[in-house]
DNA sequence: GACACCATACCAACCGGTCGGTATGCCTTG
DNA sequence: CAAGGCATACCGACCGGTTGGTATGGTGTC
């Protein structure tokens, strides 16, 4: 159904690119279909309208960040909490890059239309929900075997994480400059740290 | 140069209102000049043109807000450590209402204009950067008076808080419920217990 | 009468979306 | 295997409506 070269998969690719770069609002049909190289009637050909296509690609996103972190090294880590930390340290060293390419389409995307787009508001929580449900079941994990002085749910620790990145992407992008997003992830690594009662000198940072 | 009812004042107040609920690229100026009840001409007489508009109403906002919080009852505690919980504590509380009345302008607008309308994005940064700086001050003067077990700056700390905030609303737009906004303040609070080494008990919690 | 303030009429460019048509390949039937 | 039948993939001209922006004229106030 999605070979890797065809106008759709084309079309995804330049629509993770554009609307990571503009919004979604100020990205038009006619851009999105130069930047991918293809026709306007391929677009309508595969999907029904703007809004389908930002569905698809929200989906999509899910599908290559979930496969991009299901493969990151971290995750042959037998301790729950080694992976956490693992996944905290790997997403502060993938900030490496200019703004576009590092930040969240769904997180871009839900801003604009959460109100006006209902499928794209959810498509884009699905894709930041379901991420956040992936690493509340390592939390869960490391709170039976490492106890916790706090007392938090597994859940909302995740979500919070999410929130720090996507607050860490606004910051960078207002002050033009990742940079600040790093130390957004630092603090919530240092957060990880008191919460689990780790010293800071017990795990190996970031770089 | 500001009256209170005069056509650039309502533009500016249907401005927070409508790009806050479906953000910049969205908005057309017609529809603001509707909720605004003036027309296109005193539009383009008081802004020369939708940019200049954005740039203004961020100002404006940083100008609003700003007022709003230095009147809020927290700026009257003498322990600065006392004025960080009363900040967090008072943000949290202002958190109920629906999405475009609890979100922060700046924080929307800069996500889709930060790559193409550079005027733009200075301005939402100046209003965010402005914002955390007020409160890095506060941060400065409990450092100095209560200490500090970690090592962490007064700016990164201000920013990383603006962070948490901005990425609570993202998570709000996305679940579509501003429950989990709240959640991410507790979460950032108890951050701030560590890292203060306050217990939990030691100050009033927001409810 | 100069000026700030605003209303109305209007424009060219661009928007999302449609439509008639073509190229290709697979499946079926004889 | 030849031919018919049909589905998928794609093309690009075209459409009505909306966009940000302009040009001009009126009206109240100093």
């Amino acid at each position: 159904m999605a070979k890797e070269h065809s106008a759709r998969t084309k079309l995804l690719q330049a629509a993770l690119r554009v609307i990571r770069t503009k919004g979604y609002a100020a990205t038009s049909v006619d851009e999105l279909c130069e930047t991918a190289g293809v026709t306007k009637g391929a677009f309508f050909h595969h999907f029904k309208s703007k809004e389908d296509l930002a569905v698809a690609a929200a989906n999509y996103w899910s599908e290559t960040t979930g496969a991009f972190f299901d493969a990151a090294p971290y995750q042959q880590l037998q301790d729950p909490l080694d992976r956490i930390f693992g996944y905290l340290d790997f997403r502060r060293m993938i900030l490496n890059g200019s703004m576009p390419e590092i930040t969240c389409l769904a997180g871009t995307m839900v801003q604009e239309t959460y109100d006006t787009h209902p499928a794209i508001r959810e498509a884009c929580n699905a894709s930041i929900s379901g991420h956040a449900a992936k690493l509340a079941i390592d939390i869960d994990k490391a709170i039976g075997t490492h106890g916790i002085s706090a007392e938090v749910t597994p859940d909302s620790l995740a979500l919070f994480t999410q929130a720090v990145l996507q607050g860490a992407f606004i910051l960078g992008k207002a002050r033009n400059n990742p940079e600040i997003a790093a130390e957004c992830v630092d603090h919530l690594r240092r957060y990880f740290e008191f919460i689990f009662q780790q010293s800071p000198e017990e795990t190996r940072h970031g770089d």
